[in-house]
DNA sequence: AAGAGGCGTCA
DNA sequence: TGACGCC
């Protein structure tokens, strides 16, 4: 028989190793959650909050998602449905493709819109994630409230989705408002994502620069304005005074404009891959 | 290059 | 209007 002594010390490690085993429990569940929580977020419209929110009512995966679609939003109910599609990289001849279908379409509405597909795209990459179009209109530009016979927003972009939609290009929307569209496309047997936002006539060639990337390219650029006292964004560049305030957005009508103002070597997009 | 800013949606 | 998610 164990005298007292022994049985304070065997209980000791009794409890210990419970605890112990109780701690590795508490781990184990922890990084089931998190690794739940990370599934379902690769849904597109499903972020840290919202996967929490689904795991706390029961819903720990991707099929236990597709049971309980009364749970999900407008946006979240199309990223589960194309949760494979969207996950796929876009070879640039379908890029290429949905380019002319988008440039067709929209010549005929009205020869004056312009576009271009920015990104990976334009700097010449192989593949794509998505599809990132920069639409402008001479009507439309950012001093512009609508007034003056000038096109508002939300008529340029509403009309040029409608026409998307009718032939057949787009086949989703995620959502939609005055300058930004997001949503699919589907010209082959993948439905594709596909953004289009509306940016004013005299801030589209910082926009274009700005959205071609690389990233680190812009940042480059960016600290060479700096350098040559300008600050440049996605919206315009305009020169530091003493003070180092901005001044006037300087006029800008094409990307290599803005290259000479801040006496930088002109680099073509395929030349921004950094 | 990571964080911010801006856009759109939802409750 | 604020929280959320995306880019």
């Amino acid at each position: 028989m164990h005298t007292g002594k022994q049985q304070v010390y065997y209980l000791n490690i009794l409890t210990k190793y419970n605890l112990e085993k109780k701690l590795a429990n508490l781990k184990i569940k922890e990084e089931g959650t998190f690794s739940t929580v990370n599934e379902l977020t690769r849904v597109s419209g499903i972020g840290p909050a919202k996967a929490k929110a689904l795991v706390d009512d029961g819903i720990l995966t991707i099929e236990d998602l597709k049971n309980h679609t009364d749970k999900l939003n407008h946006h979240q109910i199309i990223g589960l449905k194309y949760l494979e599609d969207f996950e796929k990289r876009i070879p640039r001849e379908e890029i290429e493709k949905i380019e002319n279908a988008i440039n067709k379409t929209i010549s005929d509405l009205d020869s004056e819109y312009l576009t271009t597909i920015c990104g990976s795209y334009r700097r010449g990459l192989p593949d794509s994630g998505d599809v990132d179009v920069l639409l402008t209109h001479p009507s439309y530009t950012s001093n512009d409230t609508g007034k003056n016979g000038k096109k508002k927003a939300s008529t340029i972009l509403n009309t040029v989705i409608k026409l998307l939609q009718d032939t057949h290009l787009i086949t989703e929307t995620i959502s939609l408002g005055d300058v930004k569209f997001m949503g699919a496309c589907k010209i082959e047997e993948v439905t594709r994502r596909l953004d289009i936002r509306l940016v004013p006539f005299d801030q589209y060639y910082c926009a274009i620069l700005y959205f071609t990337g690389s990233d680190i390219f812009n940042k480059e650029m960016r600290a060479h304005a700096l350098q040559q006292g300008f600050t440049l964004n996605e919206y315009a560049i305009r020169p530091l005074g003493s003070t180092g305030m901005p001044g006037e957005e300087l006029p800008v009508t094409s990307e290599r404009d803005i290259f000479e103002i801040i006496d930088y070597p002109y680099k073509k997009p395929t030349e921004r891959s950094l």
